[in-house]
DNA sequence: CCTTGAACCTCCAGCCGCTGGAAGTCCCAT
DNA sequence: ATGGGACTTCCAGCGGCTGGAGGTTCAAGG
């Protein structure tokens, strides 16, 4: 018999704190660990299987409703996985997504701030770039970068 | 003078929803708006700046933060602009984070997809690597990928 | 065996950044 | 004048946790 993992052990074994183990055993992420004696939770290898697999869906950015089915067809081994490739090459798409997106904002970001010079609040591009919502067209040139409030 | 805009203009003109801009105004990122006789927003020039200002920034990924203080900045248009360009530049490396953990998790996620046979959930790369929660050390070998529940 | 203090328990409230619904009022084109 | 859209306020809820209060249990050291 494997020796039982209480939940701090758990904690540490995956990364995942206590609070958010209790929270996703309410959440019926987790089914309820069995207890002990005095009404700690015991947790065995299955446990810390299914924690491992939600913490590292999680962390590579899969959607909940992706992770509940990923979950569901973790527990049918005998089904066919093309599901799971689907989920897969979906996550990989939303990704190559947001890399894009984010490679766009760091240009921006780059050309504001290569593009201050270091003077006064009043001519600074950091701040012309944001207050510039038209993306490239100002609405309002004649008046000064901001409002005071 | 220039023509009031109520909040739906302004809701079109910056593609923040009027729930949103009612809600900015509440927490303070908004100054008050004008009324009309019987109640109405009504908005000039420098709110449009200012919450295109506030949008542009959050799509750029600026923290509420950070974006609080580019708008003190910016509202003293006579102060030095060196803290606008540290906070452009701490957005930058912080993209830069998020540019290499994403390409990191695109790169696992290619790896699961691609050695995914089609077959069996029971043999599925994708879950497999998931349930791996050890990062390429599994803890328990002779278990199956997943528990049941 | 007893003590101590860390770890555990439950319950509940709060965080952020909105979003939506209900119920009522206003504005303006026809 | 009227119809129906846009507006108003208020309040509740979302996801995905996190933290605190107040009480109990566990395990190591004496």
């Amino acid at each position: 018999m494997t020796a039982m993992l209480s939940i701090g052990d758990l904690a540490r074994a995956t990364g995942v704190k206590p609070t958010t183990i209790r929270w996703y055993e309410q959440e019926g992420w987790l089914p309820p660990a069995a207890r002990t004696e005095g009404g700690h939770r015991a947790y065995g290898p299955a446990h810390l299987r299914r924690l491992g697999f939600i913490r590292h869906a999680r962390e590579l950015g899969f959607q909940s409703a992706a992770i509940r089915a990923l979950l569901d067809l973790a527990s049918h081994p005998e089904a066919d996985c093309s599901q799971a490739h689907d989920l897969a090459t979906a996550q990989i798409r939303d990704i190559d997504d947001r890399l894009r997106r984010l490679s766009a904002l760091r240009a921006e970001l780059e050309r504001m701030a290569t593009s201050c010079a270091g003077g006064v609040v009043g001519e600074c591009r950091v701040i012309e770039t944001l207050a510039d919502f038209g993306h490239g067209h100002c609405g309002d040139p004649e008046h000064g970068a901001m409002p005071r409030a």
